[in-house]
DNA sequence: AATGAATGAGACTTCATTCAT
DNA sequence: CATGAATGAAGTCTCATTCAT
């Protein structure tokens, strides 16, 4: 008996999903040139054969990981746009990021690690680009609000300092004083903290 | 008749220091994986061969490239040491590491983009841990002599700001506000920039 | 649709015994070091590649090939074991042998120039250690029932000599006395010519 | 003031018995593929040039190794030649080269393991063929006087005998009963071992 | 949709040999 | 006589990708 459309979709969609979470969480661990397509299959079970089924190559996988990686920033971020209160915004951007970096390792992992790997470096803007650059427009919109002085620079450094503090933690995971400079940093942006850089 | 000792060593240096930068360039222009020996060897005018002759292996060419990139970030802050007013030091430090950021892009995108590449990162800290932790041990004793309260985070997140500057402007050179970035960053931590951290 | 379990074990079982089968050749032919996997691919009619899809390295090659090596010996012994009369056996030892030696050149010295040449030692002596430490057992145990004192040392010299013939043979075929040789170990190794050495 | 056409001489002489004493000494040691003329130079303490400067080639050299040993083996049967009794020659034979073979294990690896490598084959008969031609023509005429029937295929067993022992020997050194299969030999090859062989 | 055998380009690496000095 | 920097061919091995079934 033939699989109806529907059932043909839903195994294509498992299989793609399958494919590309074992990818990312290879790809994290051991890098884009570290990880073969073999490896990829056998994690996940299937053969190299149905990868390049679902992926016409490796950098179209790897494109598709980071998409998903995206997609991933972007929630964990969603929840915070409802808050009005620009300053708890703000420490809940703080929070987030750092207890999400702390708790997702692995995802940090490749969200430093990969992105910024030479070659895949031109993927991730593509695909990473647009999401980056909204969040920073996002951050410069909470700085106006705020009425800090030149809100552009101030959210950049803003960024700076997280993406500044993940690529650190990611380099030396188990000597960070992630708390710390957690603590310091909701301190540094609190209504307090930047009285002196508002008009 | 065999050269003479000094001569060999000359020839050595020459040839070991042609490969190095050579290797240096390649790799911050396309990546570890991205660079093949012979590619080295056919931009240096070299043969394969000679490579080897100077370098065991690949990886031990990158770790000798990281280690050059290490000499040249310490020289780089060699000169802020003899300054004595710590506020100084802070404003020459960042005006150093931005300045030199854009004027050594090619440097930086090596520093960057190869010491996070995954395969590089274990060399990396091997060869540049010790300079980094040196550094930030560096950073907070000036914040210890300012008076800010918890130093060791402070200096983290001065650290984070620097590298994740570097890391947002290497991703997108032409549109990074550096110079603006520059000028709030100096005043961030001049003294009435601080003042609300100290005690 | 894939092929069944069945047809890939086929095609993997002939592909596998090619390439072993052309090794066994080449390697007999011009030696170890004198054979490079792109001669047996070539002569395979496969592609490099293939044969490290069935064996990790060259020397995983060479010691299958060993053990294969290994698997005939012991089938030529085999027929012997059913033998009861001591004299019978070590007569058809010596038969077998030196027939074999001289039908099967080829495999013969692979044997013998084969599994000296240094760097094969090792893995010789790994992959058929316990089959000659055995073939040494069963002679001794065959002069013991003989009644040949100092069976050990006897066995010894029996396999010297059988290993001895091989080599000046395999290093000079053209003017080796084979046959003579044969009939005149014959004489030595029955009832009458053992006569002086037992008790 | 150069050099005296003497002087010269004895320099090169010096130099070149130095290169074919390491040569000697690695090849046994690693075999003639794992050594490169690298090794040897360094091992020597020259440099790789001079080695081409008395030697056209590896495999020359090689040659010249071997060449070398045939002088070293001739010349450890060079006072077997004065004795009278035949039998007494035969224990010298036996005694002389298996107390070597114990005592220059190194120099019988290389004999054994050395001659036996397949690209050396053609140079080692070249080189060894004549000395290994004479000695057993030697043994042959021993068989002759002592009566012994078909002394051509007797002295090619006792060669085979020496040589197997000596190949099973340096297999595997650590187990193999060398003093009793000595004691068994001579026995073997006394007047009374070998008064059934004899008209 | 799924398989895995097969390919082939290209990477790293070694080393005998040459040659200018 | 002596040096060692330099070459280049050749070898081992990996892996993205294809394709017959």
């Amino acid at each position: 008996m033939p699989r109806t459309e529907e059932q043909y979709k839903e195994i294509r969609e498992k299989s793609r999903n399958l494919i590309i979470q074992t990818a990312l969480k290879l790809f994290a661990l051991k890098g884009y040139h570290g990880t073969s397509i073999a490896d990829i299959a056998k994690e996940a079970g299937i053969s190299k054969g149905l990868a390049y089924n679902y992926f016409k190559s490796k950098s179209d996988l790897i494109e598709v990981v980071l998409e998903q990686l995206g997609v991933e920033v972007n929630q964990m971020f969603a929840g915070i746009e409802s808050i009005s209160d620009p300053y708890e915004k703000l420490r809940l951007f703080i929070e987030g990021t750092l207890d999400s970096i702390k708790n997702d390792e692995e995802f940090w992992s490749l969200y430093f690690g990969l992105s910024l790997q030479h070659d895949v470096l031109e993927i991730s803007k593509k695909v990473l680009g647009n999401i980056i650059e909204q969040t920073f427009g996002l951050i410069e919109t909470l700085f106006i609000e705020i009425g800090v002085k030149d809100a552009k620079a101030e959210a950049r450094i803003f960024g700076a300092i997280l993406d500044g503090v993940g690529v650190h933690y990611v380099y030396d995971k188990k000597n960070y004083p992630l708390e710390k400079v957690k603590q310091q940093l909701i301190k540094k942006y609190s209504r307090d903290g930047l009285a002196s850089l508002t008009i």
